[in-house]
DNA sequence: TTGTATGCGTTATCAC
DNA sequence: GTGATAACGCATACAA
């Protein structure tokens, strides 16, 4: 069914038509309800695609994820959702599965005219990423990651782990371990990585190399890199900058016959769902995944409409959530 | 950049273009160079609207999910993204956000030419739903619920529940407490009740109205409702028709000053990820659910393809896995 | 107020 | 092998 139909059954023009679906020009009121009648009757939806070529706008958003199935940005999306259905955008999502030649290509598909703006987050950002970001002429907003020339929503990752660093340092830990990701990727890796040195260094702690390690975020990780932590020197508190990590590192504490927070404290970031309900319920530090989302959006869809560059990196603030995994061990 | 300039740069017209880049038609290898070579070079990519629009296929599958950010929705999109990148698809997802008048407003919305088939997980499927569905002339599947006349992906919700509550029987329980859900929801809230009431009945067994409860999936809701069945009468074990709830009632156990499984057995459905992490680890039935979304993806995509009828009905199956929230209080 | 005609960027038919 | 050109379904400038 075309609007050409709509108009012959209602015996009036396109044009016609097309005003009172669209709410414009004048049109005698007759004739909009002869029109509207028939629209019901017919139940006719407009060509969504034809309309898009025609004022060269999809009304839709792309947005690229690393991997949905995950706590972070599906909640994310989750804030992207709320946005876009209020002002009227889909989503068309690419889910890249962590594979960065999947980010690139998606970013250029989505150049091809589909969507009219793109929020992309990336785990690393290479020179790849950058030159494509570039070469685009539609607006991009950046999460996770502050990108140099784009708009961008990050949560305040060095400062939030130095608070958790400094709260388990207050508690009396010295000897800290420490569970981290590819320094690759610059907010979950090296800031989170930079402010644990940082805090250490400034309370004229040192840090001891054998119990740092490396995670890939899973739990299954966690448990392992925990497990090197022991075998390595048998730190009073294990910072983890992620609470998958730190569960899976709680799990192993548990296999080795000693547990949280008697024999050894640990911290996690992010506030999962589930740090609460996880018994020792986790002490972590809580993000606002939805409303980083809810920035993005609402930041790209001004960039859409006013079509200026206007350049915003945003920065969001944390809350130390103390529950019951870290144990203070001051002498008195 | 259009296709018009790309031939004038190469010399030749927009069908030669055209050919060369849909790789369609005799066209000299000399020109297909001199084609592929400006292409390259003022990076064009092919307007996928405009492309749309004329051959009347978007290569666009619409999704729409209750809630992304639950595991269970995310997984079954991380199934549908392999399955569809495979096929050259995008994904337009829809998060009603458990609204099920956004489910239905999608349902139209997505009928617009705007994608060529819609996968809809449904939480509950009312008869509007039903009228919509059938007037919608582009294929649809079903993930999560059987749907008379059209192509369903779905688990063995009765004979998995069911398996649970055996397994608790055998284990020595007689007593056994229920956290469900809405009975609107048939996988979740009313077949798993069912398996539940008559696996009790076919062992003789007596249901207690005072210890079944029902929640709305949220761990809270696992609490409160174990919070009720404490109250009512304590039973030696409870079925939880969720992991999510089964956390929420063992954290209620335990600020009870009781424990699981000693004092009270549990058991979840689902296989969350945390499940094996939890502690202690969850008994529950392991679903695949990114395998239901690579299901649902190919059987669709079969449907756009063949532009057939065929209506399948698929029940996945399950696994048990034993870990340690139930304890065995058999007299031998 | 209303209708006619053009073009958005493709693909595909048809003639050469 | 190749090039004009007519759709695809809509919005809109312009004419009436």
């Amino acid at each position: 069914m075309r609007i050409k139909d709509i108009a012959q059954l209602a015996g009036v023009s396109v044009a016609t038509v097309s005003r009172v679906i669209n709410n414009s020009g004048y049109v005698k009121n007759e004739k909009r309800e002869a029109v509207m009648k028939v629209i019901k009757e017919v139940n006719y939806t407009p060509n969504e695609i034809a309309k898009s070529l025609k004022i060269q706008k999809t009304n839709i958003i792309g947005v690229i994820v690393p991997k949905i199935s995950t706590e972070t940005a599906s909640k994310v999306v989750d804030g992207i959702t709320v946005i876009s259905k209020e002002n009227n955008y889909h989503l068309l999502i690419a889910n890249t599965n962590l594979q960065m030649e999947e980010e690139l290509n998606y970013m250029k598909i989505f150049t091809s005219n589909l969507v009219d703006g793109i929020i992309i987050m990336a785990t690393i950002i290479s020179d790849e990423h950058l030159k494509i970001a570039k070469s685009i002429d539609k607006p991009i907003v950046f999460i996770g990651q502050k990108v140099e020339g784009f708009t961008s929503i990050v949560h305040d990752d060095y400062n939030a782990a130095k608070a958790m660093v400094n709260y388990l340092i207050k508690q009396g830990h010295e000897k800290i371990g420490f569970i981290g990701v590819t320094e690759k990727d610059i907010a979950v890796g090296k800031l989170r990585k930079q402010a644990f040195l940082d805090a250490l260094k400034e309370n004229n702690l040192k840090v001891d190399e054998n119990i740092v390690e490396i995670g890939d975020f899973s739990l299954e990780s966690g448990y392992k890199a925990m497990g090197k932590i022991l075998k390595n020197g048998k730190p009073s508190a294990v910072m983890s900058v992620t609470d998958q990590m730190a569960f899976g590192a709680i799990n192993c504490i548990k296999d080795n016959n000693m547990s949280v927070p008697e024999d050894i404290s640990i911290t996690g970031i992010g506030d999962s769902k589930m740090s609460r309900y996880f018994i020792p319920s986790l002490s972590t530090v809580h993000y606002n995944h939805e409303e980083v989302g809810r920035i993005a959006c609402n930041n790209l869809i001004n960039l859409i409409n006013t079509k200026n560059n206007n350049v915003q990196n945003i920065t969001l603030s944390f809350d130390i959530k103390i529950r019951n995994t870290v144990k203070s061990i001051r002498e008195s």
